[in-house]
DNA sequence: TCATAGTTGATAGTATTACTATCACTTATG
DNA sequence: CATAAGTGATAGTAATACTATCAACTATGA
């Protein structure tokens, strides 16, 4: 991916914190630190108490931030699907044949994110393995109410459109392009899971390419006109 | 489906119980009592101690039977998976043609487990919507330990595997059995718990009939050759 | 029929976690 | 220079996950 902007900024829903934490260093160390923990402990054992620690700060200060451990991982969550679809619009971006726009939105699902450099307080490759190994979304849900849930997935619903829209330009008569592009973004998330952790379970290696594959067949397959 | 059997039995691995729940009248109502707090109250909410009252016994008894929440959580999602499997191996019994077979498959997936009568100490109904509802799967695979993973897998690999090979049936050239098994039946999971708690993102109702064309869609198209 | 092992329930206690309240200190701003 | 906003330290509460101990009951088999 090309490092040639300035400075990134990934705007998040203002109700996925109390205050902004973009806003002060602190706020960037809770981000920075949250991910570093987790990535290295796992969601189990990430509490405000080892946060605040690595901080060097107390749990007071990290709730003036965020209610809760819930809204942080929205906060991220939100975070993650944010740069997964600026990097599909990037990366699809003045493509205008349908098919080629596809596999490129297909490509950008099936690779790893990259540390985008340019936000030093959050290591996007971490997060990256974070949403992959700690069924991170599910996690999000499962502590979601009801109104709360549309606001987190504000991002992920942005992502499913976006892919949903493309799909559309390839055959504007599929009849179910939402749910096809969720199957598409689940199976990326989900390969990449089982290649980590169960690898018994699926005969995808590890290779992005592999899942490029596997995506490409499900989804052009599927377009195609009887 | 047929209410013929006279008993089912359905073994989980010895991995997942301290004991096995399945041999003391206790143990059983510790079963149906887990699903049925976590079915109105949610996983979440779910304690020993509420367990415990509801069996109007102590957390010590539970304690007897399973490690931890957690051990309790892979008991049940197991019995899921493995009902689950039976389902699909009723389902498409004495069907020899690939097709067919493929269809039926399909088939069980995407319709909620019924209640097997049968079982009086666990509700089927209940527990499908308990792991569609509150990603049971990724919960409990949060909290595994790499070694007790397989345990749990058991039950969910074995799925896998029957629906890689009606897979195969239709086209043993087909190069990734395993990984579009798992796609389908992530899918059908994934599609229920968006249909019922965020149809925003999808286009598919809550009727069995949509999400089966949608699998039957995405397998066939896949398998066909070029 | 009696001894014994296995199962359960009651009580109590510990460590950790999530979260709140209060107050004093520091810094930026106008 | 005054004020407000942000931060850190201390303390405390309620709930949770889990362990230990002991007494009571029950099924068994010698």
């Amino acid at each position: 991916m090309q490092k040639l902007l300035g400075q990134i900024v990934i705007k998040i829903d203002t109700r996925l914190s109390v205050k902004d934490p973009l806003t002060s260093s602190v706020g960037q160390e809770i981000i920075r630190h949250s991910v570093s923990i987790i990535a290295t402990e796992g969601l189990e054992q990430f509490t405000f108490k080892k946060l605040a620690t690595a901080l060097g700060s107390t749990e007071t200060t990290v709730y003036r931030y965020f209610q809760n451990k819930q809204q942080l991982m929205m906060y991220l969550a939100s975070w993650y699907w944010s740069v997964m679809e600026w990097k599909m619009a990037f990366s699809t971006a003045n493509v205008e044949v349908p098919q080629i726009r596809l596999d490129k939105a297909l490509q950008a699902l099936s690779s790893p994110l990259e540390d985008l450099k340019q936000t030093e307080y959050l290591n996007e490759a971490k997060l990256h393995d974070i949403v992959i190994s700690e069924s991170f979304k599910a996690f999000v849900v499962k502590h979601l109410a009801k109104k709360e849930r549309l606001g987190y997935f504000m991002a992920y619903a942005q992502l499913c459109e976006r892919l949903a829209g493309i799909i559309l330009l390839n055959n504007k008569n599929y009849k179910t392009p939402k749910a096809l592009a969720a199957t598409l973004i689940e199976t990326s998330q989900y390969q990449m899971f089982l290649s980590k952790h169960l690898p018994e379970i699926t005969d995808l290696g590890a290779e992005p390419d592999a899942l490029h594959k596997l995506l490409h067949q499900i989804a052009f397959k599927a377009l195609e006109e009887k």
